[in-house]
DNA sequence: GATCGAGTGAACACTCATGTTCAGAAGTGT
DNA sequence: ACACTTCTGAACATGAGTGTTCACTCGATC
């Protein structure tokens, strides 16, 4: 069992309770507790690996959505966004969940800093005239975000494709839900 | 200190750190944890009271907002069903974190039934042609209710103002962020 | 085949929340 | 003043998760 696989264990396991001990997440992992505490010595350390396990995956997805080439149509930037981010769903709704790794200085960083890529698109959006300039550049993003968010709960629900959704992110968000 | 002032300060201190002991919430209530305990039997027994506590509030607010004019405009009645949702914040906030109140069936009985008010309102909306018909109404109503959630963080994060709150969910739901 | 590293299961001490009990204090009503 | 109720602080047993250690097994490597 990889680390990677056992991260990615750990992050079902503890979505689906938070509470659940280390020797569920072992067993869900196919792993001794004790192999689990080799490689994680707390469960501290287990909840910082899983979110900095996240971040890398959201950074990449943002990266690879190619948000910052700068005569690239905004909106087209957005949905690849909105795409690369649905598959990311279950470890940012964990992300989202877990509370007590506010004090962990690297995280808040990180946190900071993984919004970045698509407020300078939102920030590019509104200069070149797409996106409207009424709104804050903040709120547009929470927006993007909570919109996604609520995707990705309609996909785990099983009530929307995951295919369809970001071609529904877009128009809602986009045009919003009044005639 | 009175049963509804207990479970206010139960909510804040669960929100706050949903690990936190019954002694953190007896002593933040300026309680005995004997008292506590004599109120609610065990630990579930308070969290179902607290969500009990905050589905009638919601229930309220659903009723209070007149969702149910026939002859009303639709878009106003969302907007009073928004406002109305703004100070149940925290409540809902620990509506949505807590999990292991799945197994309740009259919590899951009354998830159900807390959207049905808005979700009447929005098929209204639609027939009316006030609101996009192309939209799933639940989609439609998970848009909303995620907005409200967006603009909830953002007031607790201090970047939104309260009352600033409704008019900028309305106008984001309803015509998009797109120009 | 011997050696090394990784993983395993079992046991252990420790901490902490929980739920319970109880005798006494504080307050309320008659 | 008295009876009654509620709240309190303290103590207790219990259970569960945690972190640690250790002897053992297995597989790969030399």
């Amino acid at each position: 069992m990889s680390v990677h696989s056992i991260l990615d264990v750990a992050i079902k396991v503890l979505l689906a309770d938070p509470s659940a001990s280390l020797g569920d997440v072992a067993k869900a992992a196919g792993v001794s507790r004790t192999t689990l505490h080799k490689r994680y010595a707390t469960r501290h350390d287990l909840l910082v690996a899983l979110a900095h396990d996240a971040y890398d995956r959201v950074d990449k997805a943002m990266t690879d959505a190619q948000l910052d080439v700068p005569g690239e149509d905004v909106v087209a930037g957005l949905e690849r966004a909105i795409t690369a981010l649905i598959p990311l769903g279950p470890r940012i709704e964990f992300m989202y969940r877990q509370i007590g790794l506010d004090d962990v200085p690297d995280l808040v960083t990180r946190y900071e800093q993984s919004g970045e890529h698509l407020l300078r698109l939102i920030q590019r959006g509104q200069e070149a005239g797409k996106l409207r300039a009424d709104l804050p550049d903040w709120w547009i993003l929470a927006t993007l975000e909570g919109s996604f968010y609520t995707a990705w709960e309609a996909i785990s629900f099983g009530r929307l494709a995951p295919l369809d959704a970001p071609k529904l992110v877009m128009t809602t968000v986009m045009r919003g839900i009044g005639t």
